[in-house]
DNA sequence: TTGTACGCGTTATCAG
DNA sequence: CTGATAACGCGTACAA
């Protein structure tokens, strides 16, 4: 009779074993154990202790979670798991994680909000002590409704969801992001102090949270100053998608700066611009958004946001939520990072005497 | 008296409640649910699937775990997250576990075998169904023995340890791999048949397992075909040490073509040379090995290693150990991929006729 | 302050 | 073929 019987378990001892051997009942044991803040006295706690260490106890960690309906371990929910931007943000978490001896769990979405619903079940289910929201989310209301009931679900269980990036249809849930809206003022600005005048963005399809606020910070600006309406790419959010924007400019009619909707975008463009011989930042002037490393390497001017800072964070907050318990709606500064695929403009006329 | 008590629960009903309203025992409800191979009559099976059916029932991956002692997760480790290597490889479990309902636990291990230890004790606590260990490592004599034991361990508890890059300490364990040897006597015939004589590799320190075979295949035909001895250059895995490697190149003296130990250290030497006016592969050919997507971006020379396929033929044989049970040491094809950053050499006097 | 006993949700054994 | 029932290892009301 009884469970598990294939396993020739290396004899791994339980914490009746412990407390056998300090000579206390399994309810004291637990509470030396599990650090609980419950009146022992300091005799049988030593005991208990000792014992414990002769014989090597782990608690079990799924025993744990069955009795406490909790268990070390923090899903981290992203578009795609080989973006840089998500790969970095991951490791932060991973890395805040493991300090305390939790798990993380690589959910990778595909950016299909289904597949987030399945996974915030799955980790539900799992009794993961919370998740992390990372990227955006099309704003997919034939399948929004499933979601938020799922998240509603998890936080009523007790889970802890993060947002790394707002989600315009998740009010309540903590946020911790850059301002996406003031970040691309901010970088549309300074292409304009450059004399950029015709601008372009490159991105995903209309309806994604992070790009459409990202839009409209540039479209403000835009219209502040005065400048003729920006050229909006939509061709998605990777290198690929950077490429076929480019190529699109190219036959048609190439702007003075490019903004991609990420790093891995603006790449996209600037390597093909190049390939097709087209001088950056000579004639056009390439941007994009998170400070990946694939950008420091080639020098592409971005906008500086702390990944592995965000990512640890959230991992934080699911920890230990007392903490900080306070404030639901964080906001992380960003800054750019001027590198050398932007340069001030070089009007035709001045192009021509150079040359 | 009972667990979990501050959870407003959702009300998820349980097996006994299935059973209840099937009007059968837990025990054939079970049967059922489980997918048992043991038989159970038509019409119950029916009145079970049914009433599952009706109260939303979905099994608990904690109990299961407790009561069978394993738990559909798998712990892929591998030395840096942000790696794109390891990112595509992992992507690739997560992509292959998805699709069974597994759940990928991401351990990233700063090439430490005390952490890559730690963290298969704690998957094998956590009954995960298995681990792959995705590269190489370092041959840390003292580290190594608690490393073995602990593989042992989660063999013996029944988890599959699956390696993705040979590991010369642990026999038995069923390895699929690229043959890195061989590999690198390819690309280093390539590159001597571009008219390359003096050649470098740049990588980690000596006795990381992979790397030390990677040059003896390089190595080896240097030596059969009678080139110089090669520049090895010791400085890491990452995209700075190939800098470090080529700006001490650049101090010292440069070869005809470097290899990289991967795709980001090869970037690492490609950059900073064209930094310092070095042209490539005009004057210096550089390759990688990997063929991740950077690599593709700036037309690096390198190895295809069909990654995402690697980390879902791991996953594939966690989830079902039987189906593949025979073959313990899988060799993966590699293949040259010729792009940009290498040519044929152009002699000093040729060069200098062009110029 | 300590101990007893039950429950978490399954699976597996053994008796019908 | 079906059903009681004992585990799995822990946390925790409740009684002492």
């Amino acid at each position: 009779v009884g469970a598990n019987p294939s396993s020739p378990q290396a004899s791994r001892s339980s914490l009746s074993d412990v407390a056998r051997l300090a000579g206390v009942s399994p309810a004291t044991a637990s509470r030396v154990i599990s650090g609980a803040d419950y009146p022992v006295s300091a005799t049988l706690r030593a005991k208990v202790e000792q014992a414990a260490r002769t014989l090597g106890y782990t608690p079990d960690p799924v025993a744990r979670a069955m009795a406490t309906g909790r268990s070390r371990t923090i899903g981290v929910i992203v578009g795609a798991a080989t973006d840089p931007y998500f790969a970095e943000v991951t490791h932060g978490v991973e890395e805040r994680a493991r300090r305390d001896g939790y798990l993380t769990i690589l959910c990778s979405s595909d950016r299909e909000l289904d597949v987030e619903t399945a996974y915030l079940r799955l980790l539900r289910e799992h009794r993961a002590a919370g998740a992390v929201l990372v990227g955006g989310a099309f704003d997919d209301s034939a399948r929004l409704e499933a979601f938020r009931r799922e998240v509603e679900l998890a936080t009523e269980q007790g889970m802890e969801v993060v947002c790394l990036a707002p989600r315009p249809h998740l009010a309540g849930v903590p946020t911790v992001s850059v301002d996406d809206r003031r970040m691309m003022a901010d970088l549309t600005g300074y292409l304009a102090s450059l004399g950029h005048r015709r601008l372009a963005f490159v991105g995903p399809a209309d309806g994604f949270s992070t790009s459409d606020v990202r839009l409209a910070g540039l479209r403000e600006t835009v219209a502040a100053l005065q400048l003729p309406e920006p050229m909006v790419l939509r061709t998605g959010f990777d290198y690929h998608a950077g490429r076929q924007a480019a190529i699109r400019m190219l036959e048609d009619d190439l702007p003075d700066a490019v903004i991609g909707f990420s790093d891995e975008t603006a790449l996209g463009v600037l390597m093909t611009l190049r390939d097709a011989g087209v001088a950056v930042p000579e004639r056009v002037s390439v941007a994009g958004v998170d400070s990946t490393r694939e950008a420091e390497f080639v020098g592409l001017t971005t906008i500086s946001i702390p990944m592995r800072e965000l990512g640890a964070a959230a991992a934080a907050r699911i920890i230990d939520p007392a903490r900080e318990a306070g404030l639901a709606r964080e906001v992380i500064k960003h800054r750019i990072v001027p590198r050398q695929t932007t340069a001030r403009r070089v009007v035709p006329a001045m192009a021509a005497a150079r040359a």
